[in-house]
DNA sequence: TTCAAAAAGGGGGATTTTCCCCACTTTACC
DNA sequence: GGTAAAGTGGGGAAAATCCCCCTTTTTGAA
């Protein structure tokens, strides 16, 4: 039996340096080495002879984030079983990253005896699903898949000024229009977006990026 | 020469894990213990005879915070070095927490050399501050002293709920009041956050993690 | 201990904003 | 040339905002 060996993604070099430590008290496992993002890991094995079996990857990097590197293995290494490591468990996230091929997600607060039984999985297995993630996969599955939200520019613009503290009023002087065409902007939005108020507006740009804090 | 004992106070058992895995393999330090946040940590301190020399703490929590828990060490144990670990760089954070009595801030995608320094340097000097902590707390000097912004319980509560899709007709009946008495919250947090309207109280919410998204 | 101030809960009522339904024009496109 | 949107608005109801008021309880300092 020989050891499996493992590299490590991540930008937090604390914990990188930590994890590998943990990784290498398991007795069948090794880190070959440690990268601060995607980037630097596609670098390496351009140049090494040896890949490794597993990676454990963060999602949130710099340079070259989690899935952006999960798709270029796709292409060039797909033997490397990535192991996705983060803190979000946003559902989007999480479905993103196992549609783009990573064998398993583990969530920073793990136990350390149930991520050795991880790493074990997806030697073995190929895979490794905690229950959390399998039932927030499985019920992503249950819901209709969301028919895509497509705003105009127009309406963009209105959501954008829907989350400042600009009465309707305001934002219809400031979009040259009629309050009542501001209106009726309010009002196609809430059915597009399934909100009821303006406070789902506000909640809605910011969740989806419209609007930055 | 003795090893210096250290407890970890994080709910991220695999980074805790590591953690401590990484603490021992330092020469002159010795991790006692790991707690899952800052409850636990108390309950431990008071019925062990040991006092461990440094807790590397964690500031998001579940149960009892960095911060809360600081002020808690203040009291009953004066002697315990704290080192606040964190992913978060936001300003006022780390401004409360050293203001609370912790002996340093570490980033968490700081260099394990480093923090090995850091460890050092908290048992001789008394204290740890790196370059961008430094450079942080300086420049808040400049800052005029904004006049900090106290909520009571039962605003935050309210602040929370205004964030929803609620009506404060509805949020009144959440929280057992009659409406006109949800309208005093409302006018009162209007004049000490400094907004004109509910959607003000969204945003404030939100930028400062009364409300997560 | 006492007295005043602040906090917490609630009210009336006027005004504005927000919300919902409906209708009219103008493009745009098949 | 018809039809489907986008763009524009009106009327009226409901909700939120605002300003003034009140009582009871808690707190803090003299």
């Amino acid at each position: 039996m020989h050891d499996y060996s493992v590299v490590i993604v991540d930008d937090h070099l604390l914990f990188a340096q930590a994890l590998e430590n943990l990784v290498n008290t398991f007795d069948n496992f090794k880190v070959l080495y440690q990268v601060n993002n995607g980037r630097e890991l596609l670098t390496h094995l351009e140049k090494d002879e040896i890949a490794p079996d597993i990676a454990l990857m963060d999602i949130n990097m710099p340079v070259l984030n989690g899935i952006e590197t999960m798709h270029m293995l796709n292409k060039d290494h797909p033997d490397i079983k990535v192991l996705a490591l983060s803190m979000d468990d946003d559902e989007g996230t999480i479905i993103k990253m196992l549609r783009a091929g990573a064998k398993g997600y583990l969530l920073k607060d793990i136990h350390p005896q149930t991520f050795h039984g991880a790493l074990n999985d997806v030697i073995h297995k190929g895979f490794y699903y905690s229950e959390k993630i399998t039932s927030t996969v499985l019920s992503s599955l249950h819901k209709a898949e969301a028919p895509e939200v497509i705003l105009k520019d127009r309406e963009i613009e209105f959501l954008k000024l829907a989350c400042t503290e600009k009465t309707y009023k305001e934002i219809a002087g400031d979009m040259f229009l009629s309050p009542k065409t501001i209106d009726g902007y309010r009002e196609s939005l809430f059915e597009k977006l399934q909100v009821k108020s303006r406070v789902g507006l506000v909640l809605y740009a910011i969740k989806h990026d419209l609007y930055k804090i």
